[in-house]
Order: C-alpha cells, then structure tokens, then sequence
DNA sequence: AAGGTTCAGTGGTCTTGCATACACAACTCG
DNA sequence: CGAGTTGTGTATGCAAGACCACTGAACCTT
C-alpha cells in the first residue's frame, strides 16, 4: 500500500477532460465488449441513463461501502484487489477499457471487500443493477455477452489460483511475468516491486531476490519500475518444470 | 490421488437407474437454477434435444480431452479439480444439484485442464455449446440466471484465492472446516483427509498436523472420515485473527 | 540544489510447512 | 477370516519465504 501517494492526490483538481470526450461518448459506449451487439439508437439510449465519471490515477474510488452498481470501464485501466487486516493486497485482477467490472451488482451484492483502484485516469460509466437487468433482459445478446465474460474471468482466476497454489514463489513470479510482459517488446512497465509482489502474495523483499536470481541467469534486465524479458524461453521453462502443463493423467473418461 | 479407487469401479457394472428417474424428468430439469422461469413446454422441448447420462461416484467422466458442452447436474455431486504435473490435486469448487457446470462451453473452451469427478453417483444432462447459446439468446431469462450464477462462482472463487492467499494453513484448514461442516449438525462427513488436504493445497500429513492440534485444543473431535467441529466460536477465532475480516481502510472513494 | 519520498537491493534470524519414512488401525473383498 | 488397501497419527531434517533492519539510488517537489 502506498498511503501517502493515494492520499496526496486529493488535492490535485480534477483535470477537466478534453473536450473530446464528450463527442466521442457514443463511441466509446460501442466499444464496450458487452455492448458490441446493440444499435446506436440502443446505445444512446442506455448514455442518456446512464452518469459518466472519472477517477484519477492511484485514487480507490471503489471501497467497502458503495452501491451496487455495474461500472463499464471506458478508458483507462483498473486495479481489483483485496487487503488482509495486516495490510497486505492481493490483486485479483486488473480490468482493460472496454469492459465492465462490479458485477456482483447482478446478485445484489457490492464488491464485497474488494477494492477498485485507478491505475490510469480512467472514464467510467456507471449502471444500476436494475438498468442491467433491463439491459440484458430486454438485450439477450447483451446478456450472451456478460455470461462470456464472467466465463472468461472465472477461468482467469481459476488459472491464478492454481499458479498460486501449485507453484512456489519462483514460479508464480515467472508466470506473472510472461503474463505482464507487453507481446511486442517484452518490456513491463509502470509497476515497483511492491506492486508485483501483490499480485503473487508475497512480501516486497522476497520478490526481488527471485527477480534478482532471473536477472543473474539472464533472463531479463531491470531499471527503475521497468522489467525487461530477454529470454522468454527460459521463464517459460521454469513455469513447465514446476505446474501448468497438464498431465496426460489417468484420465477415466466415461460418461 | 487414488488411482487405484478411481480405476477400481470400472469393472463395476453400471446400476441401471431405477425407472423414477425417468419418470421425472421434468421435474428435474425444472429444477435447474438457470431454467426456474421456463414453462413446462419450453423445458420439454429442451429435453428432447439434451442427452441424459450418468457417472458412477469416484469416476473422473470429464477430463482434458472432452467437447464443448455445458452440464447441467441434476442428481449427484461433482468435484472440479486441477492437477500438477507432479500429481498434486487442486479442488476447484464442487457442484451440487440443480446447477451447471462447464461454462467454458461458453467462450468455445474445454473445461481447459480441469477434471470433473462424481462424489456420488450423477445424473446428467449434456447441453451443446449451440443449444446453450439458442437457449440463452430465446430466454433472455435463463441468461441472466446464467450470469448470476457465474458471478457467484466468480465471487467464491476469488474468496478463495485470498483464503490461500493471505491465511496460513492453520487459517485455511480452519476456513475450510467451517466452510464443509453441516449447518446443522456441524459434522463433515466423506471426506478423508487427503480429500481435504487437496482443497487447502497442502500434504495430507500437514493436513492430518493441524486438524490434530485443533483436537488437542477441542475444536474438533474426530472419526474415520469424520469431523465434527464442536467449537465453531474457536475455529472462527483462528481466522479472524488471521484474515478475512475486511479493514476499515484508509479508502478514499471519490468517484 | 535541497530535502523528502519512493524504489531497489541485501543480510540475518526464525517460523512454517514440505519431504520422507514409518506404524498402526479400519475397512473391503475374495 | 485373512490379505491387501485406504485412512490416520508421528517424527525428523531441510528449504523457502516471512519478518526485520538498513543502505543507497532515483525521482519529485519546491
């Protein structure tokens, strides 16, 4: 947790957002992966219900206390995570623009002890569960679209939860880093130690050291907030030797 | 893993189900969450196009290999679980009657490294990835059934990221115990402590060390295949001091 | 340029839980 | 009823990672 730095931008006046946004609201709703299927009439429509904001970087604009509420994420990038009573975070999931995040809006819960953080400025649209449940009962497509992306979350955790429990420390720092690591140049960006450490649960400390044995055997460079994967292949080795790949199992199928 | 259990039943002559099964069907497939608004006519004509199978307990009848199919469970009790390479078992979530699994179906995913495996002997029905999707787009209300029910798995699935994640085994093994015993009779019962080790991540013997240092205290009694929690106040203790218990953090909502 | 703050790296101690190896009890099935 | 199988209880050495205490470097603000 970096108190001082949520804190301290309290007193930053809401930069006032380009002009632009607001022309290009109707297109950014379209965006919106649930909302792929709908009309422009549609979408105008739901604009019109519902209120637009934003959250600046590193505020949590998201607590215990809020309502229950569906956020469609138009810009920006949002931390989800966890906090145990001693301090420490886990981050259960980092949200993209164009997608949605607070479902538990859709079984009458709020986030329920999960906080959302702003890692970017972010513009979100804001939905009531009762606009969502119109929404999507009126919009089968819509509702197609919320069940595929719940799947895909739900498959996305799964898959953390067996790297965090199957592998140790070594291999959940490996496969967070093939994870994070940007496709094209392979470089992470923007996140400390501490930040990394979150997302495998783990103290600050002990994620360096394994950064630090990766960095001796080569597999990657560092600088300040900024990790760089020079051998891929390597990372990926360590991952294969420890969990994941599936075993041809004595599988028993017969139904 | 017991291989050998697992195996075991093949020989096993399949019990023809006795004939009531049959003559409910209806009733069973309207006792599906996801189908409660569908007319009887609407849940007979989907009974005519979904097969209707069977698993013995202790088959694994889903493994990495199957189709793209949603199951609908109606009788039994099925255990998703995860496997390391090095043969350690991950119990994902179990499935009670009346509810689906499978998803992945969804997205055009095999249920993608996950074994499926009866604890009791099941009945099911298999629903294709297309039927599912008919189904979803013509009743927009068995879709928003579908998604809050994903929510929900979503939802306990990141609960129990962070039990492992931020509780120690003590603290998991305590959770886990309150999570299984019966409302009622605050007895767990069928499992063994393998079963249970699985569910936590841990060995069997750190199971078995835990359990016994909540006899020592009188937490717990124990039998063959059997807890019973006598104090729940105690083991409730053991978490909180642990976890869970969200913070009255410094949130700072401003949206 | 100075002072404060965030990041990163390091060393040392201590606890937890893993690996391994048995012993025995309860259950199952021939 | 007897042999094999499965479930449970225990001990011991060992390694990973938590916890603690600092250090210096990079960055930001003024």
């Amino acid at each position: 947790m970096r108190p001082s730095n949520l804190t301290g931008r309290k007193k930053a006046a809401m930069p006032q957002l380009p002009e632009s946004y607001g022309v290009n609201k109707l297109e950014l709703l379209s965006s919106m992966d649930i909302l792929q299927d709908l009309t422009e009439d549609e979408i105008e429509t739901l604009m019109d219900k519902s209120p637009m904001r934003t959250a600046l970087k590193d505020t949590i604009f998201y607590g215990l206390d809020g309502p229950e509420v569906l956020f469609l994420l138009k810009s920006g990038k949002v931390e989800l995570f966890r906090q145990s009573p001693d301090g420490r975070k886990l981050t259960l999931a980092t949200v993209e623009e164009g997608t949605f995040f607070g479902e538990m809006s859709l079984i009458g819960l709020r986030l329920n002890g999960t906080y959302a953080m702003a890692r970017e400025d972010c513009v979100i649209c804001v939905l009531s569960r009762h606009d969502l449940e119109s929404l999507m009962l009126e919009h089968p497509t819509v509702a197609l679209r919320v069940a595929e992306a719940l799947t895909r979350r739900l498959e996305e955790t799964r898959e953390l939860l067996q790297e965090i429990a199957f592998n140790d420390l070594t291999g959940k720092v490996a496969g967070l880093l093939l994870q994070l690591a940007a496709e094209d140049t392979n470089i992470i960006d923007g996140y400390s130690h501490e930040d990394l450490a979150a997302r495998v649960g783990c103290l600050r400390e002990s994620f360096t050291a394994v950064l630090d044995r990766f960095k001796r055997s080569g597999a990657v460079t560092t600088g300040r907030k900024r990790i760089k994967v020079t051998d891929r292949a390597q990372i990926e080795g360590i991952i294969n030797q420890r969990s994941g790949a599936p075993t041809p199992a004595k599988s028993d199928v017969r139904i």
